[in-house]
RNA sequence: GCGCCCGUAGCUCAGCCGGAUAGAGCAACGGACUUCUAAUCCGUAGGUCGCAGGUUCGAAUCCUGCCGGGCGUACCA
């Protein structure tokens, strides 16, 4: 039905880039015939039509031509068709529908044939290039060393470092990095608690508890390990036992986050350390504020130094360094960011609690002044998390909480369904935990929902296994056998996993991973249900299991994609 | 007050860079296991997409204004 096409199509892993040059060629075509006379092709936006009646894959630009073309969107469209040139054998049929879509239906022969692309190199499938070339400095959890992780930043350390992994696959390079706030205030009431906490504890005193000390258990521990004893004991001078027992208390708290991290399958590249700013190759945020104010975006007020933000679309103008002479956090994070941007990265993903979210205009408006390129800085806001057990919602206090601590969290519901149920809602969501149904062990759960699909076709195969010939030759889809509608979905949706990936790498959307997967594996299970795979004549038997062994793929890469495992029988 | 996020089925949420009859899971109800794992599947029921305007051939999606919820609004981080 369609002729040979001159151009070369290139091998493509993502399936709808195979039909967008055929929609633009068509329209070039078309004007060249005269048939069309925009000058400007608009951009070729192909989609999934809601019915599987409309075809594979449909397109509009029939009606955002209708304005320029001054016709009618089915006539543009008739035009457009009329010029339709495919490579061989992808497209079965063209139709034209209602207001004016062009709808798409391609062989059930050619996406068998193509199933080669997962079956030949199936670790690598799901990989796109859409970031090839392109580097990521991706920052995250970043919590404060004075306290346990909480489940907010396991939310966070599960989009990020999923989010690092997709942006991988995608063909980005990426440097994961998290940053100690090791400096200032924090540390001082970090070092107040402790010692307070101590001399109650280890030494019996009555001593008062300092008003914004941090309350949780955890500094009762520190405060009895032989490591702080050990650290602290000789000293009598106050100002040099407050700055060790901050120091070890701090070591011994980032020691606990990164064994949570480590435990929760989440690694960096790098830990970055604040208070080095002001340390390591001179003074990373007095050079800072001087660069600021040789540019002249620092005024003095109060005896204190501004930035002048409010120019640069912040509320207001913000201080930089106290009347006493020592600098803000802003300051420390001007200078932090500074340097990310002397790293020559494409791109600085910061994910920040959406408590924080009042702080991006100033860091955007000092990394402007500084002659950065604000665009490059994209920080996403992951809401909050609340937990749920037993249909109700958990309390959760700052003080006491235990219940909200993620390593305890992780120890309830397993890592698996931990990071799955982080990344099972877009991160601008609210979150609600369910425990009891994460830790579920039944088709409610959706986590194994998915992981028992991927179980299935691995029992399929061990079935299979005991019959010698069955297994051979599985890289070789057989033509003109999977002819079922459902097959034909099933290929079709295999063969746009790429997508998927590539749109949650383009978007900084991981969660669009886990749906997919989840839509996977219920298109997985109704088609093992209502169709047998083994004792089918040869053929059929031979080409389901190539359909079964790319499902298992798809569904292995996609869970590691997620950091869950993908189980060979539950 | 101002700023950000959210408001879609009883509940939890997708869809939101405009498209065709608005989807899924759970809960409710009814079915399917001598057959490749029933941790599964099939079916029924369930909706003024917060409200009101606007833009458009076309709006859950974009714009404006309201209402409701969360968060923020430090010389804390």
């Amino acid at each position: 039905m369609f002729p040979r096409f001159g151009v070369l199509f290139f091998e493509v892993s993502v399936l709808k880039e195979l039909v967008v040059p055929i929609f633009e060629n068509a329209f070039e075509r078309a004007r060249a015939a005269g048939d069309l006379t925009s000058e400007e092709m608009p951009a070729v936006v192909i989609e999934t039509p809601p019915n599987e009646a409309f075809g594979d894959f449909s397109c509009n630009i029939a009606m955002t031509l209708a304005r320029a073309e001054r016709k009618a969107p089915l006539m543009i469209a008739e035009q457009i068709v009329k010029h339709f040139e495919a490579p061989e054998g992808l497209v079965k049929d063209v139709r034209i529908e209602k207001p004016g879509f062009i709808n798409l239906y391609l062989d059930g022969d050619y996406l068998c044939a193509k199933l080669k692309d997962i079956l030949s190199a199936p670790d690598d499938f799901g990989r796109n290039e859409s970031g090839a070339g392109k580097s990521v400095y991706l920052e995250f959890v970043s919590a404060n060393p004075t306290g346990p992780l909480h489940i907010g930043h396991g939310r966070g350390a599960a989009l990020g470092d999923v989010l690092g992994r997709v942006l991988e696959a995608s063909g980005f390079r990426v440097h994961r990095e998290y940053y100690i706030n090791d400096a200032g205030n924090q540390i001082e009431t970090l070092a107040k608690s402790a010692c307070a906490r101590y001399l109650q504890d280890v030494k019996g005193e009555t001593v008062s508890f300092p008003e914004d000390g941090y309350q949780g258990e955890y500094i009762r521990e520190i405060v009895k390990s032989a490591e702080f004893r050990e650290c602290v004991g000789a000293l009598r001078d106050e100002e040099a036992f407050l700055a060790q027992a901050g120091g070890i208390a701090k070591e011994l708290i980032l020691e606990d986050i990164e064994k949570s991290l480590i435990e929760f399958r989440v690694r960096f590249d790098e830990w970055f350390s604040e208070s080095s700013l002001f340390s390591e190759n001179g003074n990373k945020v007095e050079e800072a504020v001087a660069a600021l104010e040789a540019n002249e975006k620092l005024y003095e007020k109060d005896g204190a130094k501004w930035l002048a933000s409010s120019a640069y679309g912040d509320e207001k103008d913000r201080v930089v360094v106290r009347d006493d002479g020592r600098p803000t956090y802003l300051a420390s994070d001007i200078a932090y960011h500074n340097l990310k941007y002397e790293r020559g990265f494409d791109h600085y993903i910061n994910i920040w609690g959406a408590d924080h979210h009042g702080y991006l205009p100033r860091v955007r408006a000092a990394m402007e002044m500084l002659g950065h390129d604000t665009e490059k800085l994209d920080v996403l806001f992951v809401q909050f998390v609340s937990l749920r057990r037993g249909g109700e919602a958990v309390q959760m206090s700052t003080r006491s909480g235990e219940f909200e601590e993620l390593s305890a969290v992780v120890d309830e519901v397993g890592v698996d369904a931990a990071r799955f149920f982080f990344l099972m809602r877009s991160a601008d969501t609210a979150l609600e935990f369910d425990l009891d149904l994460a830790k579920e062990q039944s088709s409610e759960n959706p986590v194994y929902y998915v992981q028992y699909a991927h179980a299935r076709v691995c029992s399929l195969f061990r079935q299979a296994g005991e019959e010698d010939k069955l297994l051979d030759g599985l890289n070789e889809p057989m033509p003109g056998v999977l002819v079922l509608a459902e097959e034909h979905q099933l290929m079709k949706n295999l063969l746009e996993w790429p997508d998927v990936v590539r749109t949650a790498a383009e978007r900084f959307e991981p969660h669009h991973v886990t749906f997919g997967l989840i839509a996977l594996a219920k298109q997985f299970h109704a088609y093992y249900n209502r169709n047998r795979i083994l004792g089918q004549d040869e053929k059929l038997t031979h080409a389901r299991l190539c359909l079964a062994k790319c499902v298992q793929v798809v569904l292995k890469n996609g869970l590691d994609l997620l950091g869950v495992s993908a189980p060979e029988e539950m």
